[in-house]
DNA sequence: ATGAAAGCGCTAACAC
DNA sequence: GTGTTAGCGCTTTCAT
């Protein structure tokens, strides 16, 4: 427990005869130095394990080289997978990342964002839930930008990072339509969430430009049991369906196993593709999981990489990525 | 960009007509005021929306309200969870978690701490590759707490969470000899890690006591492709294996799968069980994984608690967590 | 019960 | 080129 003080600027200067400000800097590179003093003050820097404080610097700067990221579930793969992509490239411009999980609603996502307002961030990366798109925009005005990803806040900014999920749902329904399936069901979540509410409306966009019309039944949440139970009815009562669109992987594989007790069996008689390619759609046993696959790492990336430019003062706008269809072992 | 300076503790006073040092006693309850003071300033200071500046407190105090995490791979679901249980109790304690992916070796690592130290953290929470095991002396010396997670660094300190890899393995190796299994196999991973490692003995040593003797076939990397290899080579070599204990549940996935292509069929003819309890292990669509769990939020939520314990002076003691067998369809 | 003074570590502006 | 002065927002100590 022997709480060494660490070394700051002062101590250095001590050492070498000078103050503080000259080695400040030195450091820095900024302002005009003689090389030689440059040179002993880094030097002793290092030979002192300098390291610099940043609240001080932040302090002063009025700018604190870190950034929030609110998101529900950092425990799950998919939103780990987003938040690796955002340190990695705030690591890279030297942004630090704060984490905030926003996981059981909207009073802890509030919390989560105030004690990260406290630390003077410089933007939040957020998955905003609904409920709170107004103090978003209020943190938005006051001056802290604010980047949604998945899902955008109307009338904030250009700060955004979108997968088109309209169009990932089109292109495995085309797919299929194109292979000739002619009895195509859905899977889907219930839930006000402009994403999910999108696929849904991609997935009968799809099949009406067709002439075909959707069998949809709607699960309300978003887990594997709940899905099971509702391929189960949906097949059950539309045997003549040839191929089932899942909202989620969790879907997806509910609905694999709902068809199997059903002796359906996939892909035979039954191709299932989910939406979001979570780690364990490719970790299956049996039978990997064809989805609709969210670059979830770009989407981290490019959130970061939006926020340092626009903190840079360069123009940005709204990112919207386009999913892929990864076609494995559920689809012929 | 209307960038609104954010009210201060000055702003506060001026509008009462007090000073900034009254503002501060008032709203962190100390010193000595009078109620009605007290109330007028936090009346004011909500309507004015004042949010505290951590950064000028931390430079006062020398306490950020920061903790540090480090780790490889946050977008595992495996270190998402143990990242949710630190944030989950750290925030509770009105911490903040500054998140280092250490993903990529050891310079990378050492990047994610320096810069995780310039922020004054008041400790760190780290999953720590051996190469660095030095530097994290170090830091643990100069006055920085260092938790581990998963395993311990030698002589160090009393702050740290890990699984009773041993006892994990023992308890699933235990379960299939009391049911009969003479012939055991095991696919591990062939690392220095002392996780690893122990999962290793555990086994030998669990057989042993048994009189039997194991057949093991070491995988070198970490990857459900390299351990279907290993698990094809093992299961030709010696068909007699009954089950096939997986130092991870990668390697349980390869294996099922291995020993699906070479016609024994899971858990007829071959039991297997993994470790880990990763997300997908229960997220199969045709055979949930049995596994050794390990209590990922649990390693979180305690390590942030030590850290929180140590910081306040209390004495506090290494953890060490039972796993726990976990038995779905991948043994009868 | 409240105000005044001082300083945390750093940087920006201006002297010299 | 380098030192001086000043201040970021906050808390602590000491007067009053």
């Amino acid at each position: 427990m022997a709480v060494k003080k660490s070394t700051t600027l002062k101590d250095i200067a001590k050492k070498l005869g000078a103050t503080s400000q000259t080695v400040s800097m030195a450091l820095n590179r900024t302002g005009r130095l003689s090389d030689e003093t440059r040179r002993k003050v880094i030097a002793m820097a290092r030979e002192m394990n300098y390291i610099p404080n940043a609240a001080a610097r932040s302090l002063v700067n009025k700018k604190s080289f870190l950034f929030g990221a609110v998101m529900p579930y950092v425990s799950r793969s998919f939103f780990g997978h987003i938040l690796a992509g955002i340190e990695e490239q705030a690591q890279l411009k030297d942004f630090s990342v704060l984490i905030g999980n926003s996981e059981g609603g909207c009073a802890v996502e509030r919390r989560a964002i105030e004690r990260i307002r406290m630390r003077g961030v410089d933007g939040i990366i957020a998955l905003p839930s609904e409920d709170l798109f107004n103090y978003y925009r209020e943190i938005n005005e006051s001056g802290t930008p604010v980047v949604q990803i998945m899902h955008r806040i109307p009338n904030m900014n250009e700060l955004s990072v979108i997968v088109d999920n309209f169009q990932g749902v089109r292109e495995a329904i085309e797919y299929w339509i194109s292979r000739g399936h002619r009895k195509i069901g859905l899977i889907s979540h219930g839930s006000s969430v402009e994403t999910v509410r999108l696929r849904t409306e991609g997935f009968r966009k799809a099949l009406a430009d067709h002439g075909l019309e959707p069998n949809i039944h709607v699960a309300v949440p978003l887990s594997m049991e709940a899905a099971a139970i509702a391929a189960e009815e949906l097949l059950s009562t539309n045997p003549e369906i040839t191929a089932l669109f899942c909202g989620s992987d969790y879907a997806a594989v509910g609905a694999v196993r709902a068809a199997e007790k059903l002796g359906r069996h996939v892909p035979d008689t039954l191709e299932v593709i989910g939406f979001d390619d979570m780690d364990f759609a490719s970790m299956q046993c049996h039978m990997q999981i064809s989805t609709v696959a969210q670059p979830k790492e770009e989407i981290g990336r490019l959130a970061s990489r939006l926020l340092v430019d626009h903190l840079a003062g360069r123009k940005v706008h709204p990112a919207i990525l386009p999913p892929r269809l990864v076609l494995r072992e559920t689809t012929k």
